[in-house]
DNA sequence: ACAAAATGTCTCACATTTGAGAAATACTTC
DNA sequence: GAAGTATTTCTCAAATGTGAGACATTTTGT
């Protein structure tokens, strides 16, 4: 059940709660042009809240993620989609990538978001070895590497999109041409 | 004046804040092993803290950084040793970089601290052009995106050492030979 | 061993944040 | 226009966070 208010105000905790974990509701009714009885409202209590916005983060950058690797049987494109994919997720991603990753978070397979996530990243995984075996990666570079840059080039971008004038679809291709070039033998 | 519990206070205080900006100051003392009211004793309030964390972020990334501009008169090592300086940094990079850029921030040239910063990214901004006019790095590339790609690699790697059992000295070279290779031409 | 310094424990008053009831107002739908 | 729904305004009690006094205990330095 998904009302206009309700989904402003997600979009509002996400994007607070990216600069700062523990802001005060009200800074996150402010940003949602709500007050902070109707956030209230909607939301049980902050608890609910992040774990609403969790939700939405891991729903959509899941989504996209395996959209990314399902769009094509190429091993490069998946690769290239996979960076673009990131890169729409905008600041989400940097939160969906830690999610699985964090000190307290308990991975178990059962759990559909944790098997989700390792399938997204396994795939990654299996589709760098299958790259680096036909000669298309650099070997010397560990698959978990690659992975690690490959967020790091996201975050960048994502960082980028904010300050610079470019059009949108440049910055990704000058994003994948930087990814490409790093990793390639 | 500096004793060993104010710097680890200091040092808590960093880390907690890093991850969740308004975390509650008993976390901070927690983390420091000390209890909140030694915290009080050694800073004023919060925002005496968070200050001082400031300062210490600044005076250590800034000293880092310049020392590394300055180890050489090569633009190339120049650059490398930046990557390097950052890398060592950890998890205060983040912050330095984004300290005088952030919205609220009133840059101010007559400020040593904002001068300086602005010398060490006016520098790596001039180390890049000059290296892309003797073909060194590609000139398709801007300098602002070889400058966000420098943070996002810095980010990335100093990730990847909270997670990854490699040596330190291993994943430096890594950043820098994924990083040296996305730029060039 | 002793004195001084540092820290912990306990407590308190105050400030801020939280969550929600009640009534008023605004908006939407038919 | 009327009825229903959504939101705002206002208020309050409770919870949490903050900063600091007083005293006790521990640690440090000579």
């Amino acid at each position: 059940m998904m009302t206009a208010t309700r989904k402003r105000i997600i979009e509002s905790a996400i994007q607070v709660f990216n600069e700062d974990l523990s802001a005060p509701l009200q800074k996150v009714a402010d940003n949602a042009a709500v007050t902070r009885r109707t956030l209230h409202r909607y939301f049980k209590d902050r608890n609910e809240l992040v774990e609403i916005c969790r939700q939405v983060i891991e729903t959509s950058c899941k989504k996209a993620m395996i959209a990314a690797i399902q769009s094509s049987d190429e091993p490069m494109l998946q690769l290239e989609r996979m960076l673009y994919a990131g890169i729409d997720c905008g600041a989400k991603y940097a939160t969906f990538y830690k999610m699985h990753r964090s000190a307290d978070h308990t991975h178990n397979q059962q759990n559909k978001n944790c098997a989700d996530y390792d399938y997204i990243y396994a795939t990654f995984q299996k589709i760098v070895v299958e790259l680096q075996e036909t000669g298309q990666l650099n070997p010397k570079m560990s698959p978990e590497w690659i992975q690690v840059l490959h967020s790091g080039i996201i975050e960048s971008t994502v960082n980028a999109r904010a300050i610079t004038q470019q059009n949108i679809e440049n910055i990704k291709e000058l994003a994948w041409s930087s990814y490409f070039k790093a990793i390639s033998p």
